[in-house]
RNA sequence: GUGGCCAUAGCUCAGUUGGUUAGAGCGCCAGUUUGUGGCACUGGAGGUCGUGGGUUCGAGACCCAUUGGCCACCCCA
């Protein structure tokens, strides 16, 4: 996504009108005036014009003025794909879709306008194995790409639960988004939150038993089976999550990589369509958002007209994943410079003679490039100093015209020059 | 969406209560080395101080507006 004007006027007038322009977000109508005298402008701006969202509340023009939207996530989408091409498909049917999403934040670090998720979900199947599937998915992914990480779960259920076992049923959001925020502002925020959000004293105090919950993931579950013992929501949310860790413990020849597994009731995430697992992925020990995120959704599909699918999904922040890698220097020195040979390039013949033997190295599978300018000689090696380039070829006339053709190569690093048959290439630049 | 901070050379920044020709480091270019990099030394180019207005004898500095960026909250990947 780039600024309008960065675009404008740029591919003429047929472009111009192509290009997909971004309505303001928030209240783009709050400083719009409007003449009265349709026939001329004002001359004055205060002059005989009125504000527009006197006339038209912003909600009432958007429908008219506006009716495409950049896409938020990958799952909602992909909901609708399922619900379109139902018949093509075979359930449960799995996909995975690397795509960037555009959120109308205001963009600070770790937080992008414009982003790349990378989803994975399963529909038309109400198994827990693919929730433990897609942790070990998660615990893959990140071994192999060595960020620690927690992977924090729960279940929208148990969130249910705890608000009908309080008595305030309807106040699940607030009382959910709130209890989120524990571990950043403290309990008594939270509570002061919620108070101010409506919810109850009395409510609030049969809450607190769960601000002191503590314990192994079991541990917290045997809480829970009291605590929730009222909620046959609640009770569903608890089996759900003792259904998903099972299948690790009974799996106890093969642990998770390095992620750990941690029940956090007071997980919430915001996504409106999660009804079961929640599941949310931090790099441990890094004060830093989120990099993934997932959870179980049953009636996705329903608001596209195929109802009754479930489906689970999973998905990488691959942005926010880079910013941490680059912060835990994951990132080896050697993938940063891939060329291994510079040709210089001495203009003329010279340089004819090097693009052939540079397309010859290539089709050998060596990585090599010719300096594309006859530019000082002293230029061309600093380039390949700075790119980090471990060898640079010196293709002259009276090498490259020997009986037996040969080549002059310097090792940067060592600063050693060598002539060699242009056949030994191969195993000299390995 | 709410609040705070910032904008000066390609980059990172300095610039005193408003006062001559706006500086530094790095980078860039050239030379010491006309076919040899790193290191060093010498010299050079490069800025309408984000934009528009105002205050003033005088504005990079003060005031207003505007645009862009950063950060926190909210929320989230």
């Amino acid at each position: 996504m780039e600024n309008l004007d960065t675009l404008t006027g740029k591919y003429g007038d047929e472009g111009d009108r192509l290009i997909f322009k971004i309505l303001n977000s928030g209240e783009y109508l709050k400083d719009i005036r409007i003449s009265l005298n349709a026939e001329k402008p004002p001359v004055k701006p205060e002059s005989n014009t009125v504000l527009l969202s006197e006339l038209l509340h912003e909600k009432m023009l958007s429908p008219l003025i506006c009716e495409k939207a950049l896409r938020y996530d990958l799952t909602v989408p992909f909901a609708r794909f399922v619900a379109m091409n139902r018949d093509k498909l075979a359930f449960p049917f799995k996909r995975y879709q690397i795509q960037p999403v555009w959120r109308a934040d205001r963009p600070q670090k770790g937080r992008y306008r414009e982003f790349w998720q990378c989803d994975a979900d399963v529909v038309g199947t109400s198994s827990m194995i693919n929730e433990a599937e897609f942790i070990r998915i998660y615990d893959d992914v990140f071994a192999a790409l060595r960020i620690p990480v927690n992977i924090l779960l729960n279940n929208r259920k148990i969130l249910s639960g705890i608000a009908e076992v309080i008595g305030e049923p309807d106040r699940l959001t607030d009382i959910t988004v709130a209890l989120d925020k524990l571990d950043k502002i403290g309990r008594d925020k939270v509570e002061e939150e919620m108070l101010a959000k409506g919810v109850s004293h009395q409510a609030i105090e049969l809450l607190s038993p769960l601000f002191s919950i503590k314990g192994t993931n079991n541990e917290q579950l045997d809480f829970l089976d009291t605590y929730l013992s009222t909620s046959e929501t609640g009770k569903l949310g608890i089996a759900e999550i003792r259904q998903v860790l099972a299948y690790f413990e009974a799996n106890q020849a093969k642990p998770l990589k390095q992620a750990k597994l941690q029940l956090d009731l007071t997980l919430a995430r915001g996504l409106n369509y999660y009804t079961g697992t929640i599941l949310e992925v931090k790099a441990r020990d890094i004060p830093f958002g989120s990099i993934g995120g997932g959870g179980r959704y049953d009636n996705l599909t329903g608001i596209f007209g195929l109802p009754g699918v479930p489906g689970v999904g999973i998905s990488f922040g691959a942005d926010r994943i880079y910013d941490i890698m680059e912060q835990l220097k994951c990132f080896p020195e050697e993938l940063l410079g891939t060329t291994r040979l510079l040709m210089i390039n001495f203009g003329g013949n010279d340089e004819l003679a090097a693009l052939s033997l540079v397309h010859d190295l290539r089709a050998q599978g060596i990585s090599c490039e010719l300096y594309p300018e006859a530019v000082k000689i002293r230029k061309q090696f600093e380039f390949a100093e700075k790119k980090g380039i471990p060898y640079v070829g010196l293709f002259g006339e009276d090498v490259r015209n020997r009986e037996k053709p040969m080549i002059e190569l310097k090792h940067l690093q060592s600063g050693e020059q060598t002539i060699n048959p242009i056949q030994d290439l191969h195993t000299l630049l390995l």
